[in-house]
This record gives C-alpha cells, structure tokens and sequence, in this order.
DNA sequence: CTGTATCCTGTAGGATACTG
DNA sequence: CAGTATCCTACAGGATACAG
C-alpha cells in the first residue's frame, strides 16, 4: 500500500490499513445497533426483532451469524420446552461497545450541528 | 444501503441508539479509510487516490463532498498555476480518530484469532 | 420460537471517458 | 490536477413463505 508521498503527512502505523478488517467486523448496517442491543445483556432472537423493528429474519441471522464466527456474539441454546436461543457478547465483542459509542458520540455532534433530526 | 430505522424501543438510552447518525457518518466502505489517511495530516486529492488504490475518482468525490458537507472534512482550494486542492479534517472529524482506532483495535484482534488474513 | 430459502430491489461503488 | 458524467455490476437487505 502506497503512502507517504507527501512531506507534511508521516507515515500511519501498520494499523492503518487493517480498516478493511475493522469494516468487516461492524460492516453491515445492522450491526452496530445488533451489538450495542447486545451490550446491555443476553437477548433472544425474537427480542432483537423486537430491539430493532424494521431488520428482517434474514438479516439479523445472517448478523448474528457472522458475528458469531467472529467470536463476537455468543450463541446459547436453552433446551427449554419452547427453543429459546440467547445471544450475549463475549468479551472480545464488549471491546467494541467504547468504539461503538466514540462513533454515536460524533454521530449525535454531528446532528446537532446540523440541525437535521 | 438502505438504513430506515425510525424509532428504537429498549431499555437502552436514548443516545446510543442514533447508531444511524454514527453510521451515516462512517457510512461509506472507504470512509475510515478516507478519514485515517487524512488524520496524518493534509491531503491532496491525486494523494488519496494514491493512499487508496482501488478507490475510483467517483467514490472518492462523492465521500470527500459527503464528509465536507457533515463538517468532517475541510476542503480548501489552493489558487496555484495547477489547481490543487487540499483536504484535511476538521476539529470535528479529529474526533473520529479514536472511534476508528478503537475499531481497528478489536478488528485487528479478531484477525489474530481467526488467524486469517 | 428460531430460523432457512427464494425472489427482488436499492444503491454503493467500479470502469471509463470527458471537462475546466 | 481535480473532478464530473454515464453506464454497469455486485451485494446488502426487505418481503414472503416455509421448516424444525
């Protein structure tokens, strides 16, 4: 990757880059919310729907999923009469709550600034 | 990307859910990308390109403007024989920074563990 | 309740060509 | 150099129906 072409700009850490990966980890649209819902304790599949109305089945598995095998997102089966899953974040998933909450931070600024609600 | 979530219900304050607004900012895939490059110090549009291979002219436009237009980024058109512009962030977009770090942080993590690059 | 399987659409983003 | 204008593709995500 091509940097430093200019004399008043240093060159960035090596962690620069790895913006793709970051992405990858909050790169659906969903998840941000999915994760912040998550922060504030276990949920059920049926309560996310409820956290966020407008996400679909799909998605929120396919959220769900994917942060899952990020070891994000903890996925518990409870072997109750009526199949109950419980999604928590795990430890690695909580780092992401301060991130999280940097950006609404900006984000609510932002708004503010603009006026626009 | 189709981000049409009105009214969050939950239990969680009110400030964290306008993850909408966090995300509109950071929505762009090459947005972090944009705003860590410009976190060095000034840029030059041709620069970026340069910091960004793979980024075509018109994304890098449409998210240059974007950004302007939320007060991230500061644009400032340089009167020389070959027109240059120079970009760079503004004391609001500075503040996007460590949001961006703390993402990279844990997606860089999520790297190691998953061992795949 | 907790998903999965299709189908369909909106839109971000790439490629290319052209302008001031 | 610094964009702008078109066209086109890929994919995230919504709706709906169905399954364990």
């Amino acid at each position: 990757m091509a940097l430093k072409i200019r004399k008043n700009q240093s060159k960035l850490p090596p962690e620069q880059c790895p913006l793709t990966e970051c992405m990858s980890v909050l790169g659906g649209a969903w998840t941000p919310n999915l994760i912040w819902y998550l922060s504030a304790g276990p949920r059920r599949f049926s309560e996310l729907r409820v956290d966020m109305p407008g996400i679909s089945a799909k998605i929120l598995t396919t959220r769900l999923r994917d942060l899952e095998a990020k070891g994000v997102v903890l996925r518990e089966v409870k072997p109750t009469s009526p199949p109950s899953v419980e999604y928590s974040l795990t430890e690695l998933g909580a780092e992401l709550i301060p991130a999280i909450a940097a950006i609404v931070k900006v984000g609510h600024k932002l708004k503010m600034l603009h006026g626009k609600d």
